[in-house]
DNA sequence: TTGTATGCGTTATCAT
DNA sequence: ATGATAACGCATACAA
């Protein structure tokens, strides 16, 4: 830098002024660094840059699994919001694992960015004081709530409701529910399947509890198993309500192996509305959980905690809904 | 660092020896400087020894977009790859803009990294010359050859060859491709299409250019809407070479919406193998591109130069492909 | 095996 | 609007 100076002849401050876009420097002097800065190939040098500034102008991003469509779309969107803010975006994948989680939280690594934006699968309401670090983080998802950080959520039993009541109004009574945890009482399954028992309660239909498909991981994989463990036990079924798209394409699957008419027989719906599911055979519906103002309102709440603008208690928003219709409960 | 030197009684440079790993550390001394560091919940600022060390133990990954499958999948397996070498993978999304893929060698960001994995897709032969930067950069995909830089890609006209002769093994004769790139000379879909030219050759059917259907981005709706395009052209024919499996998806959805029987009418065959092909109805064949020994490849080879002890030529590393037989060319 | 002193390249403070 | 200088927190050369 001291090159370029020289080179501009001007102090090595007004080199850096010009290049962290200081407003108050004069265009010609601008100019002239600038010419300096082309003719040296001169790089500016991040990392001392953030040793010095103590702030990165990077953020993180905790999810689960980069190969889940529905964490590759949100990534863009976060991505794409950060980048609009001058925000470079750093993903860390946990696999769920415990341990990655809390070193997400707690390792050096967290230093590197100026906050977190964090989508845990393991760690969960019992580790509320885990959460307390000194740094700004944003949590995304299910897996605790009023805890000590701001919060982007959804509300999952509304949106669940709706998806099977849209399922009852097609005149689906024996509604299937795949992806279900049994005696888990938080966490985005239960919520999910609480919404689903809320509208067969208002709609007078007894919730059976041959219809629940227990299914671990969301994945293609399991909600194949699922469908098929439904369908050979023998139950009834004429719906079925996917607790996430993955779980919803598994069972769209098994269906079309067994050549189950979609939605004839059996309408399907899932929930995240991948990108995916549009291009499905059938085209599946699924909840739209409003993706892009998720990552919009995480980042924007993040960026408030870093300039400390927001000091205050925690805040929860919650994203808004669709029900997107598609051909597999289309009449 | 110095109040954990101070409490553990020992000076910085043994703290710092103990947190870098350094071996010839006497194992009290280490477990006095491990307690300190607990007690003192003391974190290692990584900017400042990124600054001093001249390293930052990241390597960038530059890629158009992630919520295409093929990428986030390309994604997940060079985290892992990394992650076994103690390196963090930061993602850049280029969006196949020009800019930004010329941002990402030479943009400042591009010294927070160690080196770079990079597929490009605007960028590409006649821009050898920008590809000469100071940085150990490993090259991915076919928009370059016989660059100054190593690359990791795969044999293209081989795999494409060996996908239209499965379908020829079928007995289809009227085979169409989807996805070409009229006029481009060099890049992916010219080397498929000369593949899929080979194999006809070889099998003594006269190529039809009326079966050569045309998609700029090679995503679900452009390859729907090719896949129309031919439909309703009146072409015959009997059977789909999607040149990636985002157009194979995107065709099967539209042959599905005209109920036409897949593989009975037409089969289709894909590139890329991504998750979803599994799983789509019926399950698309494809060819599988070796993505795991890719993302390994790339980064051993970015680490021999990063480690500098490969100063010499660049090398070329073709990874082994794979046809995957499934229901939509069964039969 | 461990300690001391120096400097990595930038930004912040203060001054002009 | 610009300049001089200190300091950010660590790793490394060298010494012990």
């Amino acid at each position: 830098m001291s090159d370029v100076a020289q080179l501009a002849d001007v102090s090595v401050k007004t080199v850096s002024n010009v290049l962290s876009g200081y407003p108050h420097v004069r265009d010609t002097t601008r100019a002239r660094v600038l010419d300096a800065v082309e003719r040296l190939d001169y790089r500016l040098n991040v990392s001392a840059r953030n040793l010095r500034s103590g702030r990165t102008r990077m953020i993180g991003l905790a999810l689960p699994e980069l190969r889940l469509p529905y964490f590759a779309e949100l990534a863009d969107s976060v991505i794409l919001a950060a980048e609009r803010r001058g925000l470079t975006v750093l993903i860390e994948q946990t696999n769920a694992d415990r341990e990655r989680e809390l070193d997400v939280l707690h390792g050096p690594r967290r230093h590197l960015t100026d906050g977190l934006i964090f989508s845990p699968l393991a760690l969960g309401q019992q580790d509320r004081e885990l959460f307390k670090v000194d740094v700004p983080v944003v949590l995304l998802g299910e897996r605790m709530f009023g805890g000590p950080i701001d919060h982007v959520t959804m509300d999952n039993v509304d949106a669940a409701q709706a998806a099977t009541e849209h399922l009852i109004g097609l005149g689906r009574r024996r509604i299937a529910v795949i992806g279900a945890h049994e005696g888990e009482q938080v966490g985005t399954a239960a919520l999910r399947v609480q919404g689903y028992a809320q509208a067969l309660a208002a709609a007078g239909i007894e919730l059976d509890p041959a219809l629940l498909g227990e299914a671990g991981p969301w994945h293609r994989d399991t909600g194949a198993q699922a469908m098929r463990a439904l369908l050979d036990s023998g139950t009834e079924i004429d719906a079925v309500f996917a607790l996430n798209d993955m779980l919803g394409l598994g069972a769209l699957h098994v269906l079309h192996e067994r050549r189950i008419d979609v939605p004839g027989q059996i309408a399907v719906i899932g929930f995240d509305d991948v990108d995916e599911a549009s291009y499905s055979s059938p085209p599946m519906s699924s909840v739209s959980p409003g993706r892009v103002q998720i990552a919009e309102t995480a980042v924007d709440l993040l960026c408030a905690r870093i300039a400390g603008s927001s000091a205050g208690e925690p805040v929860t928003v919650r994203a808004d809904f669709e029900i997107v219709v598609r051909a597999s409960t289309a009449g």
